[in-house]
DNA sequence: AATGAATGAGAGTTCATTCAT
DNA sequence: GATGAATGAACTCTCATTCAT
């Protein structure tokens, strides 16, 4: 009897690979989207199944809870970073693209919180760095003599004001406090919009 | 299944009604403690064992988790309402009593955040009330002119952004940035502490 | 509170996919067990104890408490079913299956009362389309004429009062009991035993 | 300094027996009322609330959980008692009172079954004597010849038969259940009323 | 590599029962 | 005798994490 196989060498062989980095990219996708409605303290497994994944996958991707929460904040630092690194860009400009995930993200809140003792489960150590790279950016364009510039800490310490500031039902409550903020620190800002915006 | 309890050997000390009272400052007590360290999402059970009583104590206290929420802020308040009823005060007198519980309580921080979506599980509507009577004590202190008198909102706009700023390992690290915050946004405040102080 | 929870060192084996089917089953055979000895308040933790499981795998399997009862009692609801459709049945051998149920499990005589206020719990709708299901059964084997044939609720009066006459420690002595009853009633039963018995 | 006692001997010495009977009532009627709306599974601290009496106060009076659901039945069981001793009464007339009382509460019925493993928890052997103080009230009105004269059994058989066709959500839809239980019985019922009625 | 089931430790809540006052 | 607080076990349900397939 004949048997015919099913040709599967057909397969690209780098197919695994090929899905391996589509399930990351589903996975941070569905994580910001559960982070932006339940908050950073919602299941993991709810994070799993929104990717169409197992949750073994995201065990696989991220050693963590946290590790999943940085993936996410990542991208949210990165855009800031490449406002800071854009032709032709300022303070205000990089600010108004901060302040945009500031406004978008509870999750990016907290981040800049990580310190505080009993912060959201999983922000460890993670949020450091990343807040670091925020305050890089900024920094690069921090001119002398900027309201800021003054003493070493200012910089930070009124990032983490506005977002103090920062909180309402709907996003454009959330961005009017923000600007308030900022108006009353004295701090310029430009238009709050996602980086490449 | 049965229901029946198995009547135990041995049943630890009944203290007796005396016990009600001190049971009841214990378990606030604890619940500062508790809160402070871990914000307002420790386990309820973490504070009835640092209390020293048992779980069923802490439910006829308190019959759900704002309600010991509640019972914690409410002295802090309390605190920022008589020192504004104190004679001879003014606004920095009582900023620096609210500064001082900024510095001390992750609850009373998350409380003054509460409206923001997805905060801590169990400040509800409670936080918006004790939220109005901090803006209260501090608005009849507020002197037309004032930086923040220009705006309605300005003042908890303020209030907020401190509280975003006040982060760090010790009491004392959280006070000087509070009072880094309140020069950037050029409010005086007097020394920081408790209420009778 | 830190949720992470501390890694175990050593953790009960696994035994993968292939367990899930069997534990289901287990589950089942188990809750048919606990419900016949104690009726259907009896605590899912000794359910999936009996099953030799842990409680989560209970809860992947079963929603809700009400689900393992549909799940148990389904089965003898099929039963009755399948005595109802073999070739060559008659009323009396239908009753038979149904009796065995009746002598055999608290849990399927609460199904049949389960309208009753304060019933016990979660028994809720399900109970009712299992009932419906009974019903039918044996009202195609109704002959014209018959004692329960006069009125629409005759049938299930009659069935509900069987199972109030079935008590007692022993399946023997039960037996017994709703053979007296059906011989009060005026009705014929067969043989008592499982159906494909 | 002269001391004025305030005269105590005034107070009745037996205000305390007094006090005591009035609660023992008090707690009775409270139970009666608890039971028929969330049934015998209602907590106890529930019926001393309804009663308007501490805790302990029940348990001064009743050692255990059935003791209470006893002297509750035990005032159901003396009206039929009493309609069984009435002048010009017979097995109809009885059966009528025991129906009012099996329409009226579900925790008569449960006394009524309490053999059956799984039964509420709480009746355990108190639930057997007043049953049987029912039987010999119903036995002493049983014609030679009556259909629940043929054996031992019947009577109480028949009773529990009632029982179980007796449910539904209004006690007029209960009590027509239970007509038509006793008319497939080939039993005739007196007019269905609470015995001094 | 992916899947998705299993595990079991808590967290929250409810109550029976005891006992100091 | 009465009161009502305390105790703590038991129950339900949820998830982080592991691992056979």
């Amino acid at each position: 009897m004949t048997q015919h196989r099913v040709p599967e060498e057909r397969r690209p062989a780098n197919e695994g690979r090929k899905a391996a980095a589509r399930n990351r990219a589903a996975l941070v996708a569905a994580a910001r989207e559960i982070y932006s409605e339940y908050g950073l303290d919602a299941p993991l497994s709810a994070i799993a199944r929104r990717a169409g994944v197992g949750q073994g996958v995201l065990y696989r991707h991220f050693p963590d809870r946290a590790a999943v929460a940085t993936a996410v904040l990542e991208e949210n630092v990165r855009q800031i970073e490449r406002a800071a690194e854009a032709e032709d860009t300022d303070l205000p400009r990089v600010l108004g693209v901060l302040t945009w995930h500031l406004t978008q993200s509870a999750a990016f809140i907290s981040m800049l919180h990580a310190d505080r003792a009993g912060s959201a489960r999983g922000v460890p150590s993670y949020a450091h760095d990343l807040s670091e790279r925020v305050e890089r950016a900024l920094r690069a364009h921090l001119p002398d003599g900027h309201r800021l510039a003054a003493a070493e800490d200012d910089l930070m310490i009124a990032v983490a004001m506005v977002s103090g500031a920062v909180n309402g039902p709907t996003r454009e409550q959330r961005e009017r406090r923000a600007r308030e903020a900022w108006r009353l620190l004295g701090v310029e800002v430009g238009r709050v919009h996602p980086f490449p915006g």
